[in-house]
DNA sequence: ATGGTTGTTGCACAA
């Protein structure tokens, strides 16, 4: 059995004493992270070493960064887009291969709103992503991309659809790239294991929202058919977001057999 | 419609 997972912790520096006391609890073979917010030498590897893990991190300081770590393997590091793909300027994705899975963990870009720039920007990354992993890799083989994807998939991973028509995670153009991924071989474990049920992984920090149960599925596990086959459990930790000093994301976390 | 909160080689900007 190997437990995988992904967490946003919004600063790992902020969060390592929360994230510590999480692997502590949970256990996870592997683990994702995103927005380390730390540069490749402050990155704390001898004490995830100490906890049994290998780690492989990419990060440049202030924004961004990405990381797995692992007590099951950890081979053939690819920081950012593999091959010929121009490359991206920020650090938001970074792919090993553990437990013979190739597990890639990526923080795609916010988007903002959909007049900003960056809105293309993401849309953008996302081809690029799929253009990585087929590159990369090969939708035959034990797949896995996981992360905070800043989009909601469907309407059911919304609180409040209404209210966010129009605006950037819920978009068509957004959600036409998470099925160019599905189209390639990838599906959204949670859903797959829980259909209809509407559950956030990211809540926002201001006006109260996690206790008013208003946020967002954009922290997703996409795997190849052979995850979908030995997947038999995922769930969002949604205790991991209370307490003091929460990241403002909640880990999710998959069992395969 | 607006505002609200958290993090950062912060004092503005990203989320």
């Amino acid at each position: 059995m190997i437990r995988l997972a992904t967490w946003n912790v919004n600063s790992l520096k902020a969060r390592l004493e929360r994230v510590t006391e999480w692997i502590e609890d949970v256990q996870p073979d592997v683990l994702c992270l995103q927005e380390t917010k730390m540069a490749d030498d402050a990155f704390p590897s001898l004490h995830f070493e100490a906890m049994g893990y290998e780690s492989a991190h990419y990060g440049q300081g202030r924004w961004n960064g990405v990381a797995i770590i692992s007590k099951v393997g950890l081979t053939d590091v690819v920081a950012n887009f593999a091959g010929e793909i121009e490359p991206d300027p920020d650090a938001r994705i970074i792919t090993a291969t553990c437990a013979d899975i190739r597990v890639s963990s990526v923080y795609v870009p916010n988007g903002r709103a959909i007049d900003d720039p960056h809105y293309e920007y993401k849309l953008s990354w996302l081809d690029r992503l799929q253009q990585h992993l087929q590159i990369d890799t090969s939708p035959e083989r034990d797949v896995i991309v996981t992360g905070d994807f800043n989009i909601a998939p469907t309407d059911v991973d919304v609180h409040d659809p209404n209210k966010l028509a129009m605006s950037t995670h819920v978009t068509e153009a957004e959600r036409l790239r998470l099925t160019a991924l599905e189209q390639w071989g990838l599906s959204d474990l949670f859903r797959h294991h829980h259909e209809g049920e509407r559950l956030f992984s990211w809540w926002d920090y201001r006006s109260g929202d996690f206790h008013m149960g208003r946020g967002l599925r954009i922290d997703l596990i996409m795997g190849s058919p052979s995850m979908v086959e030995r997947s038999n459990f995922v769930v969002v930790d949604r205790n991991a977001r209370k307490g003091p000093s929460p990241s403002d994301h909640a880990p999710v976390v998959v069992d395969l057999t």
